[in-house]
DNA sequence: ACAATACATTCATACGGTCGGTATTAAAAA
DNA sequence: TTTTTAATACCGACCGTATGAATGTATTGT
């Protein structure tokens, strides 16, 4: 095969083949072979070509996986809610989108993927933290919000969120889920962010109840 | 170099070298070789008669850091103590160990070390857990805690301590460090867990102050 | 004497990554 | 419009290095 006209089909193809492959297996145990194997007639120099290292392979899939629909730009333009209710809303924006990601990342013992794990929490903390940061301040600055520690909560929904809840790295049933995520929420609230209001309450409820028991 | 009569002493070398090379260059950039050579005399295939893959020595030295001296095991024959005070002396004798350990940890980006990483968060689950949970269930019978939340916060405890305190994971300054810390106390007190007292205060504020500042 | 064990040595295999080469496209020059 | 040139997409052989298996050898306990 020769070049392509449209690279960036190429590159999201690798970028396919590699999220799969990575989700399916795990990293280390997924080699640049593989993810050639998948990719009809290209070859491995294609791939390096367009990404330098496996690593850089990594930090792709992980970014795109969490930019596919960014919750908290959509509630950026929203004058008509407080800090607190802006949050609520990106909270409930999320809910869907990280219910396809937890599926996929469910499969895998994710505690035998540790180079995903630890690109996850570090996307996690990366692009989520400031937006919370950003929305407790407001929050704060409204009265909507009355908490001293906004760096350190803005901080742990996402470190909790994206790891505490993963079954995948503790082992929890779905009852045991539903505990963690009250106890979250009693938590922010004494902790000054009243965030989970029974709307959200209803929406996790259901989709644990939607969750397959391992 | 031939046979020698007391392997066990051969085996804490190899443990011995593997842990300083891991913690100075991370798990996938130290090399069997790399031990090897620090391991006067011994070739690789003494390292693979002892433990038969790397892996295996990784999960060797992440339990020795925790097994080394286990702060729980100390208080549990103590019966001048309530469940709470328990947890509060472990948490006093955990500090040296902590500080010592975290000093080490420090020095190696983490998050390039995922294998590390991994492996310590999961230690610190499967081994601090189990021990925190009971404390809090003692103390919650003997009224010394009031919390809905035991199994809860016997996670979050060893995850926050382990992971959200290491600042070569959650980057922070001196004075950051501590927030997180009296952060920890206020919420695991709102909980019903009146964790840290002034005591404990008093030594982690001291053990910050101690530490260099990156 | 003999089995079990603690090592040494050697080597197969596999993987990440490089590099020189070729085909194709886009744009500049004629 | 045609020709030239530069940039880019991709190929595939090859390299260095790493894990770990296989085989061999010396030493110790029984």
């Amino acid at each position: 095969m020769a070049r392509n006209k449209y690279p960036e089909i190429t590159v999201e193809k690798i970028l396919d083949a590699a999220q799969r492959l990575f989700l399916e297996k795990g990293y280390d145990n997924t080699t640049i072979q593989d993810i050639v194997d998948e990719l009809d007639g290209l070859s491995k120099g294609a791939v390096y070509h367009h990404f330098k290292s496996k690593e850089e392979i990594l930090d792709a899939v992980g970014d795109r996986m969490f930019f596919a629909n960014n919750p908290f730009e959509a509630v950026r333009g929203r004058t008509d809610l407080n800090g607190l209710q802006k949050l609520q809303e990106a909270v409930r924006l999320n809910q869907a989108n990280e219910a396809s990601v937890n599926m996929t990342v469910q499969s895998i013992p994710i505690t035998k993927n540790p180079r995903l794990m630890v690109e996850m929490v570090e996307s996690n903390l990366r692009i989520l933290t400031p937006y919370y940061r950003e929305l407790l301040e407001e929050g704060r600055k409204d009265g909507s919000v009355s908490t001293e520690y906004v760096r350190e909560i803005a901080e742990l929904i996402p470190l909790l969120t994206s790891l505490w809840m993963l079954p995948s790295v503790f082992p929890a049933t779905r009852a045991e889920m539903k505990r963690k995520f009250f106890f979250l929420g009693d938590m922010l609230e004494k902790m000054g962010v009243p965030l989970m209001d029974d709307s959200i309450r209803a929406l996790v409820d259901d989709f644990f109840d939607r969750m397959p028991e391992t």
